[in-house]
DNA sequence: GCCTGGCACTCATTCCGTGCGAGTGCCAAT
DNA sequence: ATTGGCACTCGCACGGAATGAGTGCCAGGC
């Protein structure tokens, strides 16, 4: 793949093969496209390009359409990324910015996401593994019903009802809530843990006296919440209007996508490993392991408060999508979603 | 609409034709049935009741469909309520104990509502209107920002952050937790309100302390976050990729569909009322006011605890659909959900 | 050596025309 | 009121021909 030109034909076939959803033949490139040679000459491209398998031609008199090897390199070089427009980059933030509480933000950044890039959007919420602890709160419902609030860095509550053996008075209460919150506040949860058991066998004590079974079961219980990865592979999918436009091809592309989607963890996987600083992921087609998603392409990144990739948001769509425009929404929304996350 | 037969002819037709997706023939209708008529006996009744509008017949020489008022009368008149077997009640009941939060039982019962029916399930979030106030929690972040987390009977956790002028003291805080609390516990949330501003402006008290000052920027917040309606209308989706089973009719049933369920406010809306006491309702293709919705049906009901309707769920389908099974499964997921609020 | 115009060829798609068959409506008989 | 019989109607599936976009290749030109 040396001719500089060769690559612009391919360029000139993802795009308007983006845009028409019809295989693409040699006149009607160098009509939309400016390059200024003959259709001959670019056929003889054309055959190279399918030589090395960048694009194919669903039945011998048809327009050429690419492979997923073709889209491939098609991100890979010949993307100019286009920016946001100043216009777009104000709605963007001030969509963002009217958000109340965790809840409200990722289902604004999904909607946004869907309506930005006409696909499919999912939006990770952040996971808990990096946060910190902000506060925990002890409530007791009942004498022996305990009610714990654990309230993390970024603004996700989580609650855990505990029924203990003996009844416990407002004053131990009180008196272990401070010493938790002492212990945690502002720890990341992953040594949370260890500073709450410590506080239930502490060193120079060594049985366990009846505050400190107390102790014990309360620590317990919020390290279960803390660990509890169902809350991780939580998620919030919008657009799924948007696969309307497939309706042609139900069958291969739609019909997989949306089975895909209801499985949550199938889709954590493709969206893959969060990736930050801005870094956008994108598979295209079979690359992946699932052979059913073989017609869907997954543009994610990850995003975070401080640049940290707490999850994962992106657009998940057929193969013949607009790559550089997706890149670019996903790459925004993150951005302006993490900024939220940091002011939080 | 005398003749006991010809209802039996009707639902034979419905039965059919939701079984089989074609139009209905005389002919398969006596065999598949044991109505013990001939073809032609049958062919007479069709065309009685296809003058009565209760079926249709899509061209000439084709068989009979159903048409809304049909399925309606179906609906109405003609089913039998198959209660749930043992067993699917014991792995609906199982199913839904495992859950440890509300989240959780949402989610569960929109999964579980998907399968059983083998349509796009809907269930809606608890509301908060009706619901009581369990305990209110005042946390000081930092010295002039409040964390206000408010725990309602539903198990439902609201959090404000506020901002106050002044300096908050410990004990400050303190009184106010244990006044508000006081106040508001077990109070239904519509009352709660009145019973915060009172605490703001005692009737002793003419002027406005400073206490006083925090007190109602405390009561205001909190009314705001019981008042907040945007929770109102939360709800859980699943099942969308049972949708593939008719990707046939793509334009005219599942298009518009997909484009329902984005529109939270339209599905509530179409979900109707909350209707208590194991009523099941049921809307059939244009009987609503979306003409885009003409050959979707929903089948819903009310839930909560104590048999008070809190929110409404249901099954959002095709006109052709099995109505009996998802009134069933739909009554059946009501009952074992509102039994679940009921404990929790 | 690369580009270009010309030309024969391929093959999916579209458009008719036909035949088939499921299903109906009606009628006369029971 | 029910039934068997029969002519009739159409939608649909099948098949062949016309259509045309697009290709591959070749010979000539810059």
């Amino acid at each position: 793949m040396q001719n500089e030109r060769r690559l612009s034909v391919l360029r000139a076939i993802v795009e308007d093969y983006v845009k028409t959803e019809e295989p693409v033949g040699s006149k009607a490139l160098v009509e939309r496209h400016g390059l200024g040679v003959s259709p001959a000459t670019v056929r003889n491209d054309m055959a190279a390009l399918e030589e090395e398998g960048y694009i194919t031609a669903p039945h011998t008199s048809a327009g050429r359409v690419p492979t997923d090897k073709g889209y491939r390199l098609f991100v890979d070089r010949l993307t100019t990324v286009k920016p946001m427009t100043a216009a777009e980059k104000r709605a963007i933030a001030g969509f963002l910015e009217g958000a109340v509480d965790l809840d409200d933000v990722v289902s604004r950044s999904t909607r946004l996401l869907s309506q930005l890039t006409r696909q499919v959007a999912v939006v990770q919420y952040p996971t808990l593994s990096r946060s910190t602890v902000r506060h925990v709160e002890l409530v007791a419902l009942a004498p022996t019903r305990l009610l714990l609030v654990l309230i993390l860095s970024t603004g996700r509550v989580e609650q855990r009802l505990l029924e203990v053996t003996e009844e416990v008075s407002e004053e131990t209460l009180a008196s272990l809530r401070t010493q938790i919150n002492t212990a945690v506040d502002g720890v990341v949860i992953a040594e949370a843990g260890e500073a709450l058991r410590s506080i239930a066998r502490p060193a120079d004590q060594p049985a366990a006296a009846p505050y400190d079974t107390l102790a014990a079961a309360v620590a317990e219980a919020l390290i279960e919440a803390m660990n509890d990865h169902r809350s991780d592979e939580r998620i919030s999918i919008g657009g799924t209007s948007n696969l309307a436009r497939f309706g042609d091809s139900f069958d291969t592309a739609v019909r997989p996508l949306l089975e895909a989607l209801e499985e949550h963890v199938v889709l954590l996987k493709l969206m893959g490993e969060a990736t930050a600083g801005g870094l956008v992921t994108v598979r295209i087609g079979a690359e992946g392991p699932y052979q059913e998603l073989a017609q869907t392409s997954v543009v994610a990144t990850g995003y975070g408060p401080g640049d940290e990739a707490l999850a994962t948001l992106g657009v998940v769509g057929p193969t013949r999508m607009d790559y550089p425009g997706s890149m670019a929404a996903v790459r925004a929304v993150a951005r302006y979603l993490s900024r939220i996350l940091d002011e939080a």
